[in-house]
RNA sequence: GCGCCAGUAGCUCAGUAGGAUAGAGCAGCAGCCUUCUAAGCUGCGGGUCAGGGGUUCGAAUCCCUUCUGGCGUGCCA
């Protein structure tokens, strides 16, 4: 907010100036205060296009500055960095504006773009894990800052319901179901799912059904047992998602789209290109002309289709239904997949700048200081439910969001068992509790005001006041960055900081002042804008923001 | 072999997309509760930003290269 108001008013000196400003400079807050409230590069930036020197133009530039009143001080310093103090009526103006925003930090910045978020997209063979999880947690949270800072995103679960992987499934669920009824089955196949799930399936069936389903030829029976596991294990991550509060606008069938057609739609499409060709009795794409490293098969030698080309298909829907940004994240075992998406892409003559893929690495579950193997085939995983009635969906979410996409995420579970204060999250909702009970104690005390005005907000001049003003003041720009750069993690940075000046606030006065109302009123107004902060945060997060803790 | 990602304090990680003296939390040490929640606060110590070159006013950040780790390299998804 605040930066944003500075670089105007660099703009409109240089206007004046008559100085060209093609290259982006930059406003921030230097580290050193001594090198004041916000500081500029932009001297240093525009000197080469300006055909000065830093120096030079740096002082043009504070010259014209220097006619405006809200900044107590205006410097130079060394290579041609320009040093704003600001006056306190600034903060307090733009504190004023805070506080009336209800919605504030939300905006128009993204046009109303449609954008699809694909994500978690699991394999309906078995309960989610933790990689799912922190899929959720990150395009959940994307989500919700992307449509409060003015996109129209949609979230969408691709359910891969056809295909090898759930015959496997079928396959596994009768040999359970055939343990159950005494069957001597041997070892358990390797390839097959190990879950105890799968045994729990093989119990539910044969409560509802018992031997109905051995009556069946073998075709029909697999079928049946297909169907039967995958509404199962569907509805079951259904739940498991909605548990963690993320919720998706589409579920869309690989089956559903198979059914329709669009597969032999995609093939001739690719044929039609002249990009397909036969080897050994195979149908293939010739991607490696379109950059993909490897020519990839469609059609396998027995005659079925691989899952890429319902992938292709369905990627190619997004289009159709008019988004304009097709952003799926997917987990770190997935980046071959890349280059051959785009090129069906541009095979099919399809822009594929439009498609943006967000990798999100591995998660390690550490028990007892060591690193819990996981594998979903020899079902040893831990769940996206035990990890909630573990640590609970706050802190879950909040541990997903908090590390970059792009880097591994080491989860303690037995640290997270202790349920202590080394949680940040902890931290931060005890600075939101903590505000929330004084308010109610100056309510009590019948010192919480009828309306804020303004001129209470005109009594704030602490160092530590104006520090979370302006703190507050960088969130709308904070929200686009993170938006535009798919970074949910800097939410949680801000909020760590947001709720530590108002710890070291809360520590060093005393807000509610039976002998000063006026001063008591002024602060209470602050905390109330900061919790209201904190609040939009948390929700755009997902995580609760306590009342009392 | 090739491709992608990562390497910052003892540990877990930030670092405002090239800015000034690289920051938090935890762990360690020393302090603060008859006053609004001590799940908090104050102070101290801790660094060859993996190594080496380059680009420029300026590099943890961009380019090249080496090393280390993870993942991928299926007619699985």
């Amino acid at each position: 907010m605040i930066k944003q108001l500075l670089s105007n008013n660099i703009i409109e000196a240089l206007d004046t100036l008559k100085l060209s400003h093609e290259k982006e400079f930059t406003v921030e807050i230097p580290n050193n205060p001594e090198f004041g409230d916000y500081s500029t590069n932009a001297a240093l930036v525009l000197g080469k296009e300006n055909k000065q020197n830093p120096m030079q133009l740096a002082e043009k530039i504070v010259k014209e500055l220097k006619k405006n009143k809200a900044y107590k001080k205006v410097e130079i310093a060394k290579p041609g960095f320009i040093n704003f103090h600001l006056a306190p009526s600034l903060y307090q103006q733009v504190f004023w504006e805070i506080y009336k925003n209800q919605e504030y930090g939300s905006s128009d910045f993204g046009n109303g773009e449609k954008v699809l978020l694909e994500f978690v997209s699991a394999n309906p063979t078995g309960p989610l894990n933790i990689v799912s999880a922190r899929a959720a947690a990150f395009g959940d949270t994307i989500y919700r800052i992307m449509k409060y800072v003015g996109y129209n995103p949609a979230r969408e679960f691709y359910i891969n319901d056809a295909g090898n992987q759930v015959d496997i499934l079928a396959e596994s669920l009768e040999l359970r179901l055939r343990e159950i009824h005494g069957e001597k089955i041997g070892e358990f196949p390797y390839e097959a799912y190990h879950g105890e799930y799968v045994k729990h399936l093989a119990h539910r069936l044969n409560a509802l059904e018992g031997t109905r389903v051995f009556m069946m030829p073998e075709k029909d029976r697999l079928e049946h047992l297909k169907e039967f596991a995958l509404s199962e294990l569907l509805e079951m991550q259904r739940n498991s998602l909605e548990k963690f509060g993320v919720v998706f606008e589409g579920w869309v069938s690989e089956k559903t789209l198979r059914s329709e057609g669009v597969v032999e739609e995609v093939l001739s499409y690719l044929t039609e290109a002249d990009c397909t060709y036969e080897k050994e009795d195979a149908i293939w794409f010739c991607s490696t002309k379109y950059g993909d490293d490897k020519d990839r098969v469609l059609m396998k030698s027995d005659g079925s289709i691989t899952y890429f080309v319902p992938d292709v298909a369905y990627h190619l829907t997004k289009i159709q239904r008019g988004f304009t940004k097709l952003i799926d994240i997917f987990g770190p075992d997935h980046h071959g997949y890349v280059p051959r998406i785009r090129a069906a892409f541009r095979a099919l003559n399809y822009d594929d700048s439009i498609l943006e893929f967000i990798f999100l690495q591995q998660v390690n579950i550490f028990e007892s200081g060591e690193r819990v193997k996981m594998s979903k085939r020899a079902g040893k995983i831990v769940t996206m439910d035990e990890l909630i009635s573990v640590v609970g969906k706050d802190a879950a979410r909040y541990f997903f969001i908090a590390r970059k996409a792009n880097a591994h995420l080491n989860f303690d579970l037995e640290l997270a068992l202790k349920k202590n204060n080394e949680n940040p999250v902890y931290y931060c909702q005890y600075a939101h509790a903590r505000i929330c009970n004084i308010i109610k104690k100056a309510r009590s005390e019948k010192l919480f005001p009828k309306h804020f005005t303004k001129d209470m907000a005109n009594k704030l001049t602490k160092p530590e006041e104006l520090a979370l003003i302006q703190k507050m003041a960088d969130l709308p720009e904070l929200l686009i960055l993170i938006a535009v750069h798919r970074e949910p993690h800097r939410l949680t940075t801000y909020l760590e900081e947001l709720a530590s000046l108002l710890h070291h606030y809360y520590e060093r006065y005393q807000i509610v002042n039976p002998k000063s109302p006026a001063l008591t009123h002024s602060r209470l107004m602050l905390l109330f804008t900061v919790k209201k902060v904190m609040g939009i945060c948390f929700e755009l997060m997902g995580i609760s923001a306590p009342e009392k803790m």
